[in-house]
DNA sequence: AGTCATTTGTTCGTATGTATG
DNA sequence: CCATACATACGAACAAATGAC
């Protein structure tokens, strides 16, 4: 069994593509830090040269490997940014001492009336008048997630400025008089990125994105804050520790 | 901008269908029940009206979809169960209220040696044997989630027996002298199913996956099993609370 | 230096799938 | 239903680069 599938209207060369890069991103090939050869990966998929060639191209465009003539096709090693997930979640500081430049960007601001859904969320009354801010999540310049985030526009009129000027939700609701805040809940899905997300997150048709919708509440447990996340999958795990005091450390490479 | 590009590896068809399938997900067409004309598609995604209907057809071999002539193309109702993580993650235990029947079936059993990283999240030396169970979840008789444990081969060796006799994890491990045990800690990501994902939850080409790689405790807080977890996307969602008495309502239609 | 096996790169031709009109 | 254009996949052969001897 190769687990290659014929007529599904996906072509050879990407459902080999894929399995090789879920592979890698699986560490199957740590130990040689390379690829078989081309020979053995078409016996393997049981498919021509060729095809498997087209398949190790795209990865080459995608930056994953890297083919020398007579030498074979190297995995360019690459890290996958770890980001908790707990009662005190935040962007900017859960990624400290993994990289070393994280920065959120505003790309929207605009108003709308709360959905049934989200007015339940943030305890309002459906139809109150809602604050939605896009922010865009950056580590070492490359971006990893986009968000949509609703507030309660009568209390937090002044969100939008502040958040300019400070450049982190945290410091911008902590002018706005939230000087602290916990994670009420999250849950998480994944879908396959849309044509927004791989414009905005730089991601390659056919990548993945975690999606996570969370509630934030301010120090009296008042719900202020509903989010919907979407994070590169090829860039970001998750992390949810039940232990509050021993970090377990992460079983990625 | 429609979101279709070609020469990717994937045809239009495919991704036209996997755009309606994440549109129908999404509950983008719930307030008509049914999807636009072929035209108004064809037109949408700037492709001949019978490239649609190549996607249409896939769909209504998913079953996600019913075409009638003269009247159109009806979305059939599904729904997406969440799955609770947090310090007390149980698999059947978790689902119970969303599906009338709940079990995992025992699929596989076999040995190896510790890796360092199983060896480090359970606090052992690398090389360690290690039991690994492979497990199949399923609710109502649909595939959800399937999953690989190690365990301490010196401490549970006769867990398999157990489990086959049990039914359940938490049962047979009750069975072996650990009568409760708590999440440590959850890693989340996202990816493409990989062939053997396909077949074992039967999914379609295309399809993603939520991956969770786990530690669980025993009461003294000793690490027993690690576990690498593999759910269906778009029929499971993971939900994290942090609010220990007063669980948040999904936000999922 | 040169030789050799190994591995990737390239060029034919041919058949089938995909997309349009 | 047809005809057309292009992408995909296969097979065989040969060229070019690499590393070890």
């Amino acid at each position: 069994m190769t687990g290659i599938e014929r007529q599904t209207g996906v072509a050879l060369w990407r459902q080999i593509a894929d399995e090789i890069r879920a592979a890698i991103g699986n560490g199957d090939h740590d130990d040689a830090g390379r690829l078989p050869t081309e020979a053995v990966l078409a016996a393997r998929f049981d498919v021509n040269r060729h095809t498997v060639r087209q398949a190790l191209a795209a990865l080459a465009r995608e930056g994953i490997v890297e083919t020398v003539q007579g030498r074979g096709t190297a995995i360019v090693p690459r890290r996958r940014v770890t980001y908790p997930i707990g009662p005190r979640t935040r962007f900017s500081a859960g990624l400290g001492g993994q990289v070393t430049q994280a920065v959120t960007h505003l790309i929207g601001v605009s108003q709308e009336p709360a959905s049934a859904d989200l007015a339940a969320l943030l305890h309002l009354q459906a139809g109150t008048p809602l604050l939605k801010l896009e922010t865009l999540g950056e580590a070492d310049g490359v971006p990893l997630s986009r968000a949509v985030h609703w507030f309660d526009a009568r209390r937090f009129a002044g969100l939008p400025d502040a958040y300019r000027l400070e450049g982190s939700m945290t410091r911008a609701l902590a002018a706005c008089g939230v000087p602290d805040y916990v994670r009420l809940s999250t849950e998480i899905s994944a879908a396959p990125a849309t044509a927004s997300d791989r414009t905005d997150l730089a991601l390659q048709p056919g990548a993945v994105v975690l999606l996570t919708r969370s509630v934030n509440a301010d120090s009296e447990g008042q719900p202020i804050q509903a989010s919907h996340s979407r994070f590169a999958a090829d860039r970001v795990s998750l992390s949810v520790a039940n232990d509050r005091d021993k970090p377990v450390p992460g079983c990625d490479k």
